[in-house]
DNA sequence: AGAATGGATAGGCATTGCCTATAGGACATC
DNA sequence: GATGTCCTATAGGCAATGCCTATCCATTCT
């Protein structure tokens, strides 16, 4: 029992003849006369009786039509149900991004990007980049934004540039150095540090920052926030590396850029290679692409 | 979009591979892949993500997967509708009769009838001959028992006979040939005749009857049933021709056979030719030419 | 690194759905 | 009652297509 076989049987119940059928589905006579001596074959029955020169639906037939105008209307449903899912700008978006993006990041983007598509349903999952990328695996997080470049092997992901921001040393206001336009590492050599937690990505970023400068950091501190770092450092008891996007003004303390023009952390975003995004989803990923410059340079003046 | 795509796409949605799919369908893994890309085509969108060598169910896909398996399963309830309704012999069976046979013939048959198939459901149509052939052709009568042959031109019906039955002259308890063994109609020449109305087609094998014996019959009164004919033939107002199967007992009556070998009525039971019977209506035709045996001379003894 | 697994691709074959032409009945009209 | 018309059924040919085997390519496990 194929689909076409019940349009044409619909078709020729409808117009109440195999000729009559023909012209209105543009299909041959004989066509009809065969597909549904088929189907009846199939069947076991007969669907119309064949009386002089006009048909009928048989009993059996008259019960048949309604389940295959059914069929016939539910796989249009299907299909345009497929179909308005594929186009509408709907429905859920699931954005992961890591602690040290999420604040500074993420809040007007997602406000003008509610905005701009009502319909859309953002949740936001904030976690260390190895469980956001787990949680891309395994089809939880749809799109992530976090440090680039990964360090995972072959093409597993895909990711999409977005900014590339400079890195700071975040001094107490009164430090020998607080005043200079830029500093090195090494200047910065027996000064106490205060870094993030294990896990956190930004931490990798600074120590290869040190590691360049040939500095061995004396870690005294770890937390898992920027504001708490800073917070320390106002109070004197040592110094930090901060992106520009987690500056703040902060009454005790001062950044001074790295003079490493290495020292930058670059920010995309990142989908599993081989996802279908829905148009959501894709619009949320363009939304993040075109959005990021106007981003990039906003609380530098903090 | 066929049935057969989406047979494939439950059952690769349902077993989680193309490959685990391919071994249950008993189809190549190649064709399920085929199938899967043509309908991801029609469609305009993925129904799976293809992420390292496991696939996973897209958004739309996961929406378009109970909509797809509802199709299946109605289709096979429509399949299984067909199939039940032609082996079973349970429904309607509009069965035609004329006046002359009905009272007579009928009621034995559809007790037995209704026994034998309890969800059978008869209703019988009591009308002369060219009303019900018409009705049969509407389709609102499904068999007819009539006075064969028919004479319609053509094979516009199919006829099976049931029974051939003598004709026997009706005469006054008192009449000088109410004694004989038989009579000829020439010997009832001067009589005056009870007949049915015009219309009745016994009436035409009364006639016939007569105009073989050369005898134009005198008719005093016409009426639409046999019952009342042979009240008057009781009351001595004259004389009348009846089928066996209409001969009743009465004080006043006597029947006496005609000589006249071909004078019988031949009893048949008729259907539209072309027109394909339920089980029901089957089994109504068969149990009416089995049982016309028993019936034959039943009554010939009233 | 090598083997195994899973999906995509290529090419060939058989099926089949559609076509045109025509047969065969039934109906209408002259 | 013969003829033309209007149906559906049948026959035969052609092109589309669904399925197959063989193979490729990437991923994953040992």
């Amino acid at each position: 029992m194929e689909f076409h076989q019940l349009r044409y049987f619909c078709a020729i119940a409808d117009s109440g003849g195999f000729s009559r059928a023909a012209r209105l589905t543009h299909v041959s006579q004989p066509s009809l006369s065969q597909q549904i001596h088929k189907l009846e074959e199939e069947l076991g029955a007969r669907l119309f009786d064949r009386i002089g020169r006009t048909i009928r639906l048989t009993e059996l037939g008259r019960a048949f039509l309604p389940r295959a105008r059914a069929l016939l209307f539910d796989l249009e449903a299907a299909r345009s149900a497929v179909v308005e899912g594929s186009t509408s700008i709907a429905g859920p978006v699931c954005v992961g991004v890591i602690p040290t993006i999420a604040p500074y990041f993420l809040p007007p983007l997602l406000a003008t990007f509610s905005r701009k598509y009502p319909q859309a349903h953002v949740t936001v999952v904030e976690e260390i980049t190895p469980l956001l990328l787990d949680r891309m695996r395994s089809g939880n997080v749809d799109v992530a934004v976090v440090a680039v470049p990964l360090q995972t092997r072959g093409h597993e992901f895909q990711s999409f540039p977005l900014i590339e921001e400079k890195l700071y040393a975040a001094l107490p206001k009164h430090h020998a150095l607080a005043k200079r336009r830029n500093v090195t590492l090494g200047e910065l050599h027996d000064e106490p540090f205060l870094l993030l937690r294990d896990g956190h990505c930004f931490r990798e970023t600074a120590v290869a920052a040190c590691k360049r400068a040939r500095v061995r950091p004396k870690i005294i501190f770890e937390s898992g926030q920027f504001s708490s770092i800073l917070s320390m450092v106002c109070a004197g008891l040592g110094v930090s590396i901060i992106p520009a996007m987690a500056l703040e003004k902060r009454p005790g303390c001062q950044f001074v850029p790295l003079a490493d023009g290495r020292a930058t952390r670059a920010i995309g975003a990142v989908t599993l290679h081989g996802r279908s995004l829905s148009r959501v989803q894709q619009a949320f990923l363009a939304h993040l692409t075109e959005t990021n410059i106007a981003t990039t340079s906003t609380n530098l003046e903090g």
